[in-house]
RNA sequence: GGGUCGUUAGCUCAGUUGGCAGAGCAGCUGACUUUUAAUCAGCGGGUCGUAGGUUCGAGCCCUACACGACCCA
């Protein structure tokens, strides 16, 4: 049931409808044609000066009211389209007796304005109407015109009500938009191939995180929603792509917070007869494009700091840096000693589990001693190199060094925007990682990788040396539109349903 | 999973010691031919998130629940 205050307001813009109507207005037209965006009205007038008219110019504006100021016989309105705002002048000794109308138009109402330009005593670029007519009625009153709207739930649920009134939500859309774009044509220049691999999977694999399950009816079978694009990119590079990407959303079943939403998405793509140096070389370099083509700086403010994307950027090694930040004396490879070291420093139970830190499996031991004591104090960007192959079962063990893979993630504001390897290619050592998740997994581990037959058989065929990479594509916008939250960055971020009584 | 905070008019927010529910914007009526958070005069608009409890009396105190935000693991 409708609030009266609502329901009276709604109940006066049908009013105002019928009147128009009433009028010889179309409630409904089915089309428009401004010649000219609020912005490039602005930029056809650059030198605007109080008292400047074009007299001989006939423009066409069109876009929300958002504010109408009635002063008797004139009225201003400010009309917003995609590209921002134009003040239209509305007067009744220019439009003779449609301006009774003008008095019918609520604010969120469109409107189409045919006049000249001209530059008010107070410098505002305005657009003197010698006829208008209404585009759509607005049924429902309009947030706040000044303090927009703030409740962060309502911005989420409601997203058109945010963007409506609220010009940064906007900007940070289209950097988002900016930044795909780029990317496109950067890899599509650089010869890639951009692709598309299944959303449902009957293995989901390439990371470890817990899949969404879903169910085919015809085949009467359950999928997963993928978690990852990885494995089907590769049997592309088995099959004989050498350079392929897909820029894809990833399902995780997991918590959300100011970096996770449940639905992201993702760049992946690989790189045949490269290494992880070769893809590192242009993740620095894309990045740094990328910012400076959406930004203009390679050097841009994130939530109260500077960031400087240019390359190239600082390297720290995985087990180097945490031995360092930790003050671990040893090789953080060495289980023993680490175990009894983390028994030693961090006696308490992690996780809500029941489990001591020092008695976790051992990736899981090393991946939260990097949480806690590296990838928070990143802030700059860098590449955290060499990553313990306990923890990277896909990757490439590395060519120097033992217990190691060729791995790394660039990271920055303590927030992982991507990983990498050179590619495991040898199909029996995969094997044997595969088996060692599936042991996993038995052990109770439910994110630990299922082991997937079809991608070993095509591995067995042989895939060339090949590089890879995933980027975050909603953190990357995070850092250019300089939010706080993914949520910010995602348009319709998931909420829980709400309750019929809300 | 835990903690803290929030939920009052369409929007943004006040609400004192527990004692008649408030403001600004938006809306309505009127005035106003260069305003721009227009201005001026007047008027209407409330299941105080939901359900219980305490009390002579609850927006306020107590309990549970719902949704959200922030922080922690």
């Amino acid at each position: 049931m409708a609030e009266k205050s609502l329901q009276e307001q709604r109940e006066q813009r049908l009013r105002n409808l019928a009147s128009l109507e009433e009028r010889g207005f179309e409630a409904y037209p089915y089309a428009y044609a401004p010649t000219a965006t609020a912005a490039a009205l602005r930029a056809a007038h650059p030198d605007a000066q109080p008292g400047d008219a074009w007299p001989d110019e006939d423009v066409v504006v069109a876009g929300r009211a958002m504010t109408v100021r009635h002063m008797g016989k004139v009225a201003f309105a400010t009309l917003r389209d995609a590209s921002g705002d134009v003040q239209v002048y509305l007067q009744r000794d220019r439009l003779g007796e449609p301006y009774q109308a003008v008095k019918k138009l609520d604010l969120g109402d469109w409107l189409e304005v045919r006049g000249h330009p001209f530059v008010t005593k107070t410098g505002e670029l305005t657009v003197d109407a010698a006829a208008f007519r209404p585009l759509v009625k607005s049924l429902r009153p309009l947030p706040d015109k000044f303090h927009g709207l703030a409740d962060k739930e309502a911005r989420y649920r409601q997203r058109h009500l945010d963007l409506m009134v609220n010009p940064d939500v906007r900007r940070a859309f289209v950097l988002r938009s900016k930044a795909i774009a780029f990317i496109r044509r950067y890899l599509d220049g650089l010869g890639f191939l951009e692709v598309e691999t299944p959303v449902l999977q009957a293995v989901p694999g390439g990371a470890e995180a817990r899949p969404f399950v879903t169910h085919h009816n015809a085949l009467d079978h359950d999928f997963h929603l993928r978690i990852s694009l990885e494995l089907y990119l590769k049997r592309l590079i088995v099959g004989g792509f050498d350079a392929v990407y897909e820029i894809g959303r990833n399902f995780r079943n997991e918590g959300i917070s100011y970096k996770h939403n449940p639905e992201y998405t993702m760049l992946e793509l690989y790189w045949a007869g490269k290494d992880y140096l070769d893809i590192l070389g242009l993740v620095e370099d894309l990045y740094a494009k990328l910012v400076l083509e959406v930004t203009g700086s390679m050097t841009i403010p994130y939530q109260g700091r500077t960031l400087d994307f240019t390359p190239p950027w600082p390297r720290v090694d995985y087990t180097g840096e945490l031995a360092r930040r930790a003050g671990i004396g040893f090789d953080v490879l060495d289980e023993a000693r680490l175990r009894a070291w983390a028994a030693a420093h961090h006696p308490g139970k992690v996780d809500g589990t029941t489990v001591p830190l020092a008695e976790q499996p051992f990736h899981q031991l090393l991946a939260k001693l990097y949480d806690v004591y590296v990838e928070p104090h990143l802030l700059q960007p860098t590449f955290v190199m060499d990553h313990p192959e306990a923890i990277s079962p896909l990757a490439k063990r590395h060519r120097s060094r033992p217990g190691l893979v060729e791995r790394f993630e660039p990271v920055a504001v303590g927030m992982e925007l991507g990983n990498a390897f050179s590619e495991l290619n040898d199909a029996l050592d995969q094997r044997r990682r595969f088996e060692e998740q599936a042991a996993r997994r038995e052990a109770g581990d439910d994110e630990a990788q299922p082991l997937d037959e079809e991608f070993l058989e095509a591995l067995e065929y042989g895939m060339p040396p090949t590089g890879g990479l995933g980027l975050g594509i909603d953190r990357l916008a995070m850092l250019l539109a300089d939010v706080p939250s993914i949520r910010d960055v995602i348009l319709f971020p998931l909420l829980r349903p709400q309750e019929p009584n809300r």
